[in-house]
DNA sequence: GAAAATTATGCAAACGTTTGGATTATTTTT
DNA sequence: AAAAATAATCCAAACGTTTGCATAATTTTC
């Protein structure tokens, strides 16, 4: 490997000013920093970035915390936010938690130890609250996306969730259904709070009343939708807004299962606007959230040096699971 | 942050002898050591990595480069790296290339400057050939899998690509399907190759003629399968094997427009078990690559420094689009 | 109890880069 | 042509760790 010691020793130059050519500095003639230029070509010099890390106390590294990668949603954020981040020169290196925030720790003391120049985190689902945060990244600048911590500072980009599930919950009264339950998610996390609160909203702006037996909590992935639409349907409900896709998937399992036509005597929609939600039988109704937008603005939040929160709107997409009224 | 001068000072011994003792090197006192792991808690000590990695000319980064985060083939095999890997003290990182190779080459060279301990890979499509590969990572340590270059040389895990379009293709006979044609994917690469390959030799084992006519090359996509279909249709098929599931939906897309009934009149066979096989109606035939074991074995492969070919069977998944005979 | 063997620690260099301040070379000013 | 100002380069330290070799401390051997 070549190092600039051997670009200087071949120039009769010293490492110093191979190292101020190659930054561009100033402060280096033209003519030496062609030069310089032109040998670390000649030479196949590659920098050698932990070096440069280490000197710097920084590096060109950020880092994206999310719960699953084989989630669309953020796969998305991802691909919005690598997108502008590699335009800026930065590179990107993504680490999953599977929900737990033990692992998230990890995670985020891992990045702060390679001096990452930034991280994006969107929390496990099991957090008890965001302190442990701060406490494992330092001083790192951190931007949270989609799931974030109210009481962590620092840049934040969230879905418009109150108003989607508002809209959600408003089109599923609008189309005639009766007794509207929630697949609520998890109340630990300020996402699925703010979506219940839309919920609610839109049930009691409708003259009902909002019924603590028909919300089901800590429902997720599909499993857990499935359990909690058997429950719902023993209680009475004809349609459930779900917080998740993967929850609304696990919902229509269940009423498959006992016969329950979809949309006509039992609605469904969802959030997220994961790709299968298209493809099942009948299609599933959601709530796009933007994906990619948001990565976008994650990344140039943290560009440009930003710290206020940006909230990024929700798109009703009405499919199949329903559309009662055709 | 404190470093190991800072609790060699408190402790009044020099940071050689801290370095040593929190490597649990037996050239220290285990009173000392018990002293310096003491210290190093209450001030909260934590290596610097990339100081650790620049002295050491090697870091505990293992990345995984591949096409797309957001196919549930890859993101699985993560998961069976992913969990190996972090047991035996390495952080993984992930790039995706997204089927561009200069995308690649940029990710592999920015994994060898950091040192990676070493690069797990699945290249891009467009590559041309394996070239490339070696002269970005220099002497990083090679664990190709699924998509894999057989001209270089290093640890490989492949699935049983030939063997497995040889069921898929075979079952389609059996069914009575008597057009058969393929959506071969890209003849770039080694994997698609050989599912050709074992779609050909179904087909002459069973009596019947290879016909280049309806097998559809550079399919990937959904819109590709969608657009292929079209043509396999004008040429006469009742049946597709496709080398990929995102084209088998396209390729549904294009059947249910045209109101060709699946698996009536038409039989279709996919491949990597994507989750969505199983939401679309009629659920789609496909093959299993049991990924999470590729990733695991890949991450052993590693660990246990093995350099020979290691082939991971596929399971044919019978669903609706190729049951004919119920 | 001195010599030898063993154990524990210290010293100093190295990894490759960056950067403030010093030095030398060049240009401008008077 | 000397002084002053500017430009270009060099020097040397620093980032925090690891590690071969040297030294010091302790234990064993005779």
């Amino acid at each position: 490997m070549t190092t600039i010691t051997d670009i200087a020793l071949a120039l009769g130059i010293t490492p110093s000013t191979v190292s101020r050519a190659l930054a561009g500095n100033p402060r280096v003639k033209e003519e030496t920093r062609l030069a310089v230029l032109q040998m670390a070509q000649e030479m196949g010099y590659e920098r050698n970035v932990v070096a440069s890390d280490l000197r710097r106390g920084l590096s060109r590294i950020v880092g994206i915390v999310i719960p699953r990668i084989n989630r669309e949603f953020f796969s998305n954020c991802i691909g919005g936010a690598e997108k502008v981040l590699k335009d800026a020169g930065y590179n990107v290196i993504i680490c999953q938690t599977l929900e737990s925030y033990q692992a998230e720790i990890k995670a985020l003391k891992n990045l702060k130890n390679y001096r990452a120049a930034a991280i994006f985190l969107s929390h496990a689902i099991d957090a008890p609250n965001g302190k442990y945060v701060r406490e494992a990244i330092g001083d790192t600048p951190l931007i949270q996306f989609d799931r974030v911590f109210p009481d962590v500072p620092g840049a934040k980009i969230v879905g418009a969730n109150c108003e989607g599930a508002y809209k959600a919950t408003s089109h599923l009264i609008k189309q005639g259904y009766k007794r509207i339950g929630a697949l609520a998610g998890y109340m630990t996390s300020q996402a699925y709070i703010e979506r219940l609160a839309g919920y609610r909203l839109a049930l009691e702006g409708a003259g009902r009343s909002f019924d603590n037996n028909i919300v089901f909590y800590d429902t997720l992935v599909r499993e857990n939708g499935y359990l909690a639409a058997q429950k719902a349907l023993e209680a009475g409900c004809d349609a459930l807004y779900c917080s998740g896709d993967f929850t609304a998937l696990g919902a229509m399992d269940a009423l498959k299962e006992k016969g329950v036509r979809i949309p006509e005597e039992f609605g469904l929609v969802g959030t997220a606007n994961e790709g299968f939600t298209a493809l099942t039988s009948p299609t599933i109704s959601t709530l796009s959230q933007h994906p990619y937008e948001m990565g976008q603005a994650a990344a140039h939040a943290f560009l440009d040096g930003r710290t206020d929160t940006q909230v990024i709107p929700m798109e009703l997409i009405i499919r199949q699971s329903s559309n009662k009224k055709h």
